[in-house]
DNA sequence: TTAGTTTGTTGGTATATACCAGGAAACGAG
DNA sequence: CTCGTTTCCTGGTATATACCAACAAACTAA
């Protein structure tokens, strides 16, 4: 057969795949305000039917914006429009909670857990402490206006603030060693990575399994600069932004 | 019909989806070393076939690993085992090009494109100079073994370095800077978030549309405070980790 | 009014099938 | 031996269908 016979120019509607097309229509309406944040999307069926697609290919297109971090999925509820993103300053070792709180933001803190437990190998390697010591570990979800932000695990060594689960843990807890226990923080040590979460993790966030969001990791340092508190936060990808310095290091 | 009748024990493989069980015996594979680094995984087709599940359900399986970062693909060639990060401290202001080949470790970079260009309000706005000033930009890819990490775009004011283009781009150009046009570098501000990556970012990493990474930003200024070089990162998520040190501000 | 049930919606899982396009390796002709 | 073609394998896109489980809102009986 001819190569010039039933040639149709490339247009979008022949080249790109119908699911984007979706993408690039939904995408479109969320960056011009016709969807504003926490707007419910069209179902699934509701695209596949206006769209005279089949329900598989409605929701490619609603899982690729999950992925891009444009729209979020409540379990079995419905898709909506991720609110904008909140920046964390790691650098200055000013905590989340007494940083949002000072800007005029709400930030509400849901202890899930809080208990005593032994420091297993891991843990003890990173705070330099014998596998065993006795460690304050809590469990916080952080949520702006409802909306789930992190979740956040801490492990405290406990010999350096007696009794401290007895405090109410709804606030930075910074603060609260340097208050009551005279722990003053030195500095800390950051890591940052994109993963996969964990079942548990998705479920405290309102999410599906699967999902990447990005772990925060922080090894806080006392004025003797030795660690004493190891924290954990696994935010949801698409809200988070981190903003730090860097300094010429003056000896190279 | 009463709840006590036909009741299957919940095990594992009554409650957890086909999917999802195949998820992690893959992740078995991998964490435990059958797989190792950039080993190819079975095809679709393959385990659909050894499982006896449908092609589209160990389709499934597999992109629930691509998200978790465990597993890469390759355009129509397959799927592979993701290697271990490579992390960057972004407190020191010191290239990962340097850092790398100190560290021994091979690091590759491959000049896309380089050009001179008149500065968008975006990036004038940044660099704090009027719209239109000249810049110079390139946009390079960073491979290690000839795998790709990220790809980078830097815009430099060009009034800073005369001919900057005539030098070989392959090398930090922090470096550059500092040796032929006498520009030092006293600190960055850096900007971490995760974001979908745009067709041409997936192009040149060797990825699908879609999928999430991300993104560091580079604002770079010289010892008079002044910005003269911005860069954007854009990683492949599974192979970044970001470490920093944070300081506590003795102001507070 | 309140508490419980029903009904319809949503997304989640799963199958079977079909065709396309890019990559790779085998093959075959020069 | 080398260059081009063929063939097979890969993932990518798409449809039509089916059933399930969680949620919400409407309804219904106390």
């Amino acid at each position: 057969m001819s190569k010039d016979l039933m040639q149709l120019p490339k247009t979008e509607a022949s080249t790109t795949p119908q699911y984007r097309q979706i993408v690039n229509s939904i995408r479109k309406d969320i960056s011009s305000g016709v969807l504003k944040e926490h707007a419910p999307l069209p179902s699934e069926r509701m695209i596949a039917e206006r769209q005279k697609v089949s329900r598989m290919t409605a929701r490619r297109a609603l899982e690729a914006l999950e992925l891009e971090g444009l729209v979020y999925s409540e379990h079995r509820r419905g898709r909506f429009v991720s609110p904008s993103r909140l920046t964390y300053d790691i650098s200055s070792m000013v905590s989340l909670a007494a940083h949002t709180q000072e800007q005029g933001n709400s930030l509400e803190i849901e202890v899930i857990s809080s208990a005593i437990a032994d420091a297993d190998t891991h843990v003890a390697s990173l705070l330099g402490i014998v596998p065993g010591t006795h460690l304050y570990q809590y469990t916080r979800v952080f949520r702006s206006k409802g909306h789930a932000i992190f979740v956040e695990t801490e492990h405290v060594v406990a010999s350096v603030c007696p009794n401290f689960l007895s405090h109410n843990l709804q606030q930075s807890t910074m603060k609260l060693l340097e208050r009551h226990h005279n722990v003053k923080t030195q500095h800390g040590d950051v890591k940052i990575r994109m993963r996969g979460m964990t079942a548990i993790e998705a479920q405290w966030l309102g999410l599906q399994e699967n999902h990447a969001g990005i772990e925060l990791e922080q090894l806080v340092y006392d004025t003797n600069n030795k660690p004493f508190c190891l924290g954990y936060q696994m935010w949801r990808g698409e809200l988070a932004e981190f903003s730090a310095r860097a300094i010429v290091n003056q000896n190279n």
